[in-house]
Order: C-alpha cells, then sequence, then structure tokens
DNA sequence: TACAAAACTGAGAATCGTTCTCAAATTAGG
DNA sequence: CCTAATTTGAGAACGATTCTCAGTTTTGTA
C-alpha cells in the first residue's frame, strides 16, 4: 500500500498532457481544472505537483516568484538531463548515455552527484540562436 | 542626477566583498549588518540587492524559495558554472576549464548553448554523500 | 552657503505564493 | 465488507518580498 490512485491525479496529468511544452503555474492548473467540470482543491494542486516533480514525472521551474510545471513526456524520460530554452521555452531531452558520461565526468572532477530530476540546463537552442542573432533580453532574476 | 551615492550601498557592497563565494540571502545581509553598526533597513537591503542585480553588480539566483545574491567578482565569476548541494546548501565552482569543456560538449551533441549565469547543477556534494550513505532525502524542487 | 529638486531610507502594512492542519473522504488489501 | 493507510480540501498560518509614505540625504545650482 504505497501509493493510492486518485481521480485528482488523473486530472492533473491529463491537463498538463494538454498543455505539453507550455509550463504551467499553480495557479494556471487550478483555474483550468476549476473551469471544466473536475474541480480538485489549491492544496491538492500544490501536493500533486510537489509529489510528481520529486519523482520526476513534473519538471519544476522558478519564474520571478513563483514555480512553473510541464510533464516530462515519455517514460524514460527521468533518465538523463534537460536543456530548456530561455527563448521559446522548449525542452529538450539529452541522450541518456550522454547524461550518464557528463554526470560521471563531473562526479570524477569534483565529487559532486548531479540529480538528474532536480537540474535543468538552461540556454538557447540552435533555432532560437539562429533567429535572435543579436538582440538578447534579460530579467533581472538570475534563474 | 541620476544616482546618490548612499552609505547604505557602500555597507552593503562592502559586505558582499567580504562574503565573496558564499551567495547571501537578504536575511543573512541584514543581520550581518545589523550585528556590525550600519545597520540599514530591511526593506533598503532588498531594494539595493534588486538594483545591484537588474544592474549587473550582483549575480541573483533562488534557493527553495528566495534569492540568493553574490557579489560579481572581477571577470572570473561568472565563468563558470556552480554545483549546488541539496542537503546542506554549499555551492561548489566548477573550474573553468572544466566548464568550458562541458559546455561545448553539451553545444556539440545538442547545437545548445548553456548559459553559465541562468545554470545551477543540483545534487549532492561528497560529504553529505558519505555522510546520509542510505536515506536520500530529495527535495522536489528542481530550481 | 543656501536652496530646492531628485533620490534614498526605514518602519510597518500589505501582498501573495506556498505550506500546514486536521477532520472527512477515498482507496486497496485481507 | 472492514479496516488501515492514504489522500483530499477548506481555511489558517507562514514567510519572503513589495508597497506606502513621511522624513532624510544627496547633489546641482544660484
Amino acid at each position: 500500500m504505497a501509493e493510492y490512485k486518485t481521480k485528482q491525479k488523473e486530472e492533473l496529468l491529463s491537463y498538463l498532457r494538454e498543455t505539453g511544452d507550455t509550463p504551467q503555474s499553480v495557479e494556471d492548473i487550478f483555474a483550468a481544472l476549476q473551469k471544466r467540470g473536475g474541480a480538485l482543491g489549491q492544496s491538492t494542486v500544490y501536493r500533486l505537483v510537489k509529489k510528481l516533480s520529486a519523482e520526476g514525472t513534473l519538471k519544476c521551474f522558478s519564474e520571478d516568484k513563483r514555480f512553473l510545471y510541464q510533464l516530462v513526456a515519455g517514460e524514460d524520460c527521468h533518465h538523463h538531463l534537460h536543456l530548456k530554452c530561455t527563448q521559446c521555452g522548449k525542452l529538450l531531452h539529452m541522450g541518456h548515455s550522454e547524461s550518464e558520461r557528463l554526470i560521471e565526468d563531473i562526479y570524477g572532477a569534483n565529487g559532486f552527484s548531479v540529480s538528474e530530476e532536480a537540474t535543468t540546463l538552461f540556454g538557447c537552442c540552435g533555432e532560437c540562436a539562429a533567429k535572435t542573432a543579436g538582440n538578447a533580453k534579460s530579467t533581472h532574476r538570475g534563474i
């Protein structure tokens, strides 16, 4: 008896499946689910989102002062690092073996075990680099 | 008349110069400056830290639920990636050349340019790994 | 040196995202 | 079914940050 299956969790996942690559705040999720029938309480959304992130099912990003969540597509998806483009929002997936190698290198050099679930590398994807070949727009918040 | 020079700002910068590589929360800064004579108000610390970040004088990154600030010392400090231990909170600095190599590898494999300023790698440092040699306690917050 | 406008400060109130609490409801195994 | 483990939800609590506004400091100018 480790984990129960609830309709609230299904609703939440279903919604995040629809929104796909667009990271959602708890407020977004709560409001959207309120509108369609399946209303979950706020606390529940916070709890689920937190739990699913810890499991690696969701990725969590901080935006200004709150957190955004997005479904990590695919099954084996928490066995590699993710690359998040800060311009278009796209989430790229590093290869499994590439991730492993990188993490081992870092461990070798620093004795530090990078967590694949907790880490996201931010930067600029190839397409965006091609498009915006000059005008970078920076918010002051570092991350 | 664009900018006035105040002793509060000097105090703050002086403190951050001392703490150097250890990122400080507003609370840290406020408490420390309180202890020594030069007490600035909280609001002032918040204001200064925000302004200085916007100017690029400070680097700001998020830890759990609040922001930490550190002086962008010289040319070196923003030219490497950071490793953040989610257990003890320590911030390790990757070597400059190691960072570069890693970023180049990723670029080669994915066409993605990792931003050193925006990225922090989360995980577990050697000491903590030694201590808690079994019961891994993960916080969910990715960033 | 005096003056006034502009910028800065600080104490406390307000805001707002998130977590906590706890009783009630739901789920799964026996 | 029965019962224990787990999840839910409403609202209170919390805590980091921002706002407000009257008073102070800084700076350019006369």
